[in-house]
DNA sequence: CAGTGAGCGAGCTTCCGCTTGACTT
């Protein structure tokens, strides 16, 4: 048996450093946190100095039973956790699940993977540290307090099942506070004046564009000023040249691999974190949950021979980076590969581009900068008293960018080109010259990776969290990740050209259609209710207020469950006073009357999500209601669309003596028969189908579904063999049921059907958000 | 896109942060 027993925070860590340390260490993971406060309950105990109650988190089970095992015959446990105060609280939980004996258990933390800086580490070893270990319980307790007091609130104010926490809501708040700001952006147009000039009447010359200082707010002036330049001297009055730098951006850290490989891969966050997983497990990369962008010592020496190898000692410059991230714990390096020699990989494709912008980026960040030249070319015009104004950019030295730029988050730059030569006193020849309209634009509304960028510049949330977090507050429907169509303004265009003008009108079609965070109803409404509510966590500032209060417990000079108290005692006051005092939080909004009834028209949350309603819930006779449709909004939602959603369900008529209706279901409009449901295909209207077209669905469905048929019992109709996308399956009623591997579908007996409808296995699961609920 | 199409009431839902698999579809 093993005298060591090390134990890391991840498997493919512990098994390269199990590779340094030789026969008498054996090296095992926790797989990170092993106990945890019991989900079920709130686990904290409020009127006893706030005691959280831990137990050994349910999958870590088997982690403990292994580790306990090899642990009671080593002579010396080693904890290895990050040094950051979760890891030391995991060295802590280990030496509690493990009922570790203190004399033989050591804590030592290192940076680095390598073999010097784990030997350095195992000759100084520490004791756990208890004040940080307080910290991270403040973290934990808070955290739980404030989620587990503040969702069920939700449940009784709002609607069932919702959830807020310290992290989640702020984010969803970010989303709801961008849309409004949207909503009341008001677009103001100008026209800008941009002209094309030669040096030269003649066609080789370069063309190159400068534009007039001054925009115009009408487009009479605009048109004025055109008029003006026609047959209008042009003259070079001044040329500066400046020189200027551009510097790399620092290593990868799990944000900014986050936003690059959104921009420049166009990777969501979730994506990018299980490549980056495969490449780290594949021992490719550092670790990639880092918010730190320090280069260890071997990393940059790889790094520096390999740019010189490649394109010469002039392209080194060995630098090392500020952390800038506000609260950064900084137990690990930066994101890099391992091995800086290996310039690309073979994997996936997704794991070949990752790689790359990995290699690049690392690569780029201990490269010179680049040298610019950058110039101003003032050009006079007879035809106004202002000048017009060329900026240029040549490269003079590219150092970096010959590997990697950083991408930007703006929707359009323009880039800068270059000048042809030219000399004070020249004259120069109008090529074209445009007086073109532009609206002012709202700022974009977040992606995932910018959202991202967002928390953490508020210092919320962690690199382990930032995915799971916008995942959260995605399928819990606060917030939703699509493309909608931006609306396009009519652009006028002037353009002037040999001595004419002339005038057009175009769509501004610069706004770019990619995948952008939109508030939902739901998110719209609990984001109001919390910041009404409880405004102090809603803050931006909070997660920052309280980071520095677990800096003080960590630097003990303050008690953990001292901070909890202060913190407690108002806030619970306030949910106690909320849950009494306010009352249901449903967003409603009356849109009118509705003039068939005389009743109120009014729109809200109810129960199972955004609903019409017509007639007063208080009055005697029950009120009708009706679900909204995908696309509307209680926000926006009008009179006259809400009263449009009662239309339906619309009887038709009858068909072999069955009535038929249309009705619009969470698929869209479909028709309905003896139980039976077809959807309507685009080109129909739910409004204006008529009953001959609806019956020729309704047998256009069943021949389908009668070809789908392979195997149906007269014995039991309720059994059928069925055709699907994936292959044959099996259903009986409702329930559909896969058929085990082998299986010759077009043989079955109704004796196998039932079989294999008895193994569990073979249940397929319900898919979808939706519960059914009876 | 295999099929699916809630709705007055039983019980359940929920946090953040650390780490990977176990499920297939």
């Amino acid at each position: 048996m093993a005298k060591n027993l090390v134990i890391v925070e991840s498997p493919a860590k512990a098994k390269t450093i199990e590779g340094f340390l030789g026969k008498d260490f054996v090296v095992k993971s926790s797989f990170g946190h092993v106990r945890d406060l019991n989900k079920t309950k709130i686990s904290v105990d409020v009127d006893n100095d706030f005691t959280p109650e831990y137990e050994i988190s349910p999958d870590k089970k088997k982690v403990i039973a292994d580790l306990k095992k090899v642990a009671k015959t080593a002579d010396c446990v080693w904890l290895a956790s990050d040094e950051d105060r979760e890891g030391e609280a995991i060295s802590w939980h280990l030496v509690e699940a493990l009922n570790l004996n203190k004399k033989k258990t050591k804590r030592i933390v290192f940076h680095e993977i390598t073999k010097t800086a784990i030997k350095k580490a195992i000759e100084n070893p520490r004791g756990i540290d208890e004040n940080l270990v307080s910290a991270q319980q403040a973290r934990r307790v808070l955290d739980r307090l404030v989620g587990y007091e503040l969702s069920p609130l939700l449940w009784k104010k709002v609607k069932p099942s919702l959830s807020a926490g310290r992290v989640q809501s702020v984010a969803v708040r970010l989303i709801v506070e961008k849309e409004e700001e949207i909503k009341n952006f008001k677009s103001v147009s100008s026209f800008r004046i941009v002209a094309e000039f030669k040096t030269a009447d003649n066609k080789k010359t370069l063309v190159f564009k400068a534009e007039y200082p001054i925009r115009f707010s009408e487009f009479t002036d605009a048109k004025d000023f055109l008029e003006n330049q026609i047959g209008a001297d042009f003259q070079v009055v001044s040329i500066q040249k400046k020189p200027a730098k551009k510097s790399p951006a620092p290593p990868f850290i799990t944000s900014t691999l986050q936003q690059e490989a959104s921009r420049k891969l166009g990777f969501s966050v979730g994506n990018t974190m299980r490549v980056a997983q495969q490449l780290y497990e594949s021992g490719k990369i550092t670790y990639m949950r880092t918010d730190s962008v320090n280069l260890s010592k071997l990393a940059l020496s790889m790094a520096k021979e390999k740019i010189s190898g490649l394109y010469g000692d002039e392209y080194v410059k060995i630098r090392s980076f500020k952390n800038k991230v506000k609260g950064a714990q900084e137990a690990h390096e930066a994101i890099r590969p391992t091995d800086l020699n290996n310039q690309e990989i073979n994997g996936t494709s997704e794991q070949v581009r990752l790689y790359s912008l990995i290699w690049k980026r690392t690569i780029a960040s201990q490269m010179s900068e680049a040298k610019l030249e950058k110039t101003t070319v003032s050009i006079s015009t007879s035809g106004a008293n202002d000048n017009f104004k060329a900026d240029g950019e040549v490269i003079k030295f590219d150092g970096f960018l010959k590997v990697y730029l950083e991408g930007t988050d703006e929707e359009n730059g323009e880039k800068q080109g270059m000048l042809p030569e030219m000399n004070e006193g020249d004259q120069l020849f109008l090529h074209e010259m445009r007086a073109r309209q532009r609206f002012t634009k709202h700022s974009p509304r977040f992606t995932e990776a910018s959202l991202v960028k967002k928390l953490e510049e508020l210092g919320i949330g962690r690199p382990s969290t930032y995915a799971p977090t916008i995942s959260t507050i995605q399928r819990r429907e606060y917030i939703i990740k699509e493309s909608r169509p931006t609306e396009k303004n009519d652009v006028k265009l002037m353009t002037l050209k040999s001595g004419k003008i002339t005038e057009e009108t175009l769509q501004d079609n610069i706004s770019s259609e990619s995948t952008k965070l939109f508030p939902t109803d739901i998110g719209i409404l609990v984001t109001r209710f919390l910041v009404k509510y409880f405004d102090k966590i809603m803050d931006y500032n909070f997660t920052a207020s309280v980071e520095k209060e677990f800096d003080e417990i960590a630097d003990g000079h303050k008690k953990w469950n001292q901070m909890i108290k202060d913190f407690y005692g108002p806030f619970h006051q306030k949910i106690v006073d909320t849950q009494e005092n306010a009352g249901k939080f449903s967003g409603q909004r009356l849109l009118g009357i509705d003039p068939e009834s005389g009743k109120n028209v009014y729109v809200k949350i109810g129960r199972f999500g955004p609903i019409a309603q017509i007639g007063d819930t208080e009055s005697e006779e029950k009120p009708k209601f009706a679900g909204l449709r995908k696309t509307q909004s209680v926000e926006t939602l009008t009179l006259e669309e809400a009263l449009r959603l009662f239309d339906f369900p619309r009887a038709l008529g009858n068909f072999e003596e069955k009535e038929v209706t249309v009705a619009i279901g969470r698929f869209g409009p479909y028709v309905k028969h003896d139980n039976k449901f077809v959807s309507i295909k685009q080109e129909d209207n739910p409004a204006t189908i008529t009953l001959a077209r609806s019956i020729e669905l309704i047998e256009a469905k069943r021949k389908a579904d009668l070809e789908k048929i392979i195997r149906s019992y007269k014995e039991d109709e309720d059994v059928q063999v069925l055709k699907g996308r994936w292959g044959a399956f099996l259903k009986i009623k409702k329930q559909n049921y896969k058929l085990p591997k082998g299986t010759e579908a077009e043989t079955l007996t109704l004796e196998d059907c039932y079989k294999i409808a008895k193994d569990p296995k073979n249940a397929s699961k319900k898919r979808g958000g939706f519960k059914k609920k009876k």
